[in-house]
DNA sequence: GTATTATATACGTGTATGCGTATATAAACA
DNA sequence: TGTTTATATACGCATACACGTATATAATAC
């Protein structure tokens, strides 16, 4: 069951869940969840290498940009939709659900 | 979300998950766990506190017998229902289920 | 009362975790 | 080539966690 102990874990985390909820809506780069989030670069960066040694999120490079995306998994997809269902309890996910709109208005813009 | 993410690390152990599997199919007191887990009396207890200072599980008294008892809450039992239908990817979590009825096929015969 | 059984908790220890800071790698671009 | 941007990783540190062993508390039985 270590497998399934070390899923819950990495869901056991403030920063993994809010980037876990961002990429079960759309494939993210470091640099749009560093901003959505504010959180710092390395902080990301290790949550994300984290997740990935799990095989929970992949990753696809688009010139220099790194894509993370959720591994299609019946197990996490589950969870995460239970969470998407308590969201509103949850302010700093919802903001983090507006600022990604900010993002992505800022991206049209260029 | 402090309160989410320490449910998630009170799933995030082994020895919790087969008790809250346990506890999600009936009350069980400290001795039973222990009987059916194969754990020590001091692991089991701790793991149990744990899982009661989060407010997952309640105890109830019953003589010297203090039966442990999952709390009503839909988040926790949809997690566990969703672990109950991988349930056959983890031949401890069948093992301990049949266990509980070796333990309670004794009960009777006392 | 004492002994026994059920349960909780304290203590020490080794390990894991999360973080910030600094640095390394890699791509793009001038 | 040198510079900037994107991303990863190493290091040190403080905290949290899980465990075993020993002991404390509480109820029951004699």
């Amino acid at each position: 069951m270590e497998k399934l102990t070390q899923l819950f874990k990495s869901l056991s985390d403030e920063t993994r869940l809010r980037i876990l909820m961002m990429l079960s809506e759309r494939a993210h780069c470091v640099c749009e969840l560093t901003e959505i989030l504010e959180e710092s670069q390395p902080k990301i960066s290790k949550h994300l290498a984290i997740l990935k040694a799990l095989g929970i999120v992949e990753t696809k490079r688009q010139s220099q940009f790194i894509y993370y995306f959720l591994t299609s998994d019946r197990f996490v997809e589950d969870v995460l939709a239970i969470l998407r269902h308590q969201m509103s309890d949850y302010p700093i996910l919802l903001k983090d659900q507006e600022r990604v709109s900010l993002c992505l208005r800022k991206a049209d813009n260029l």
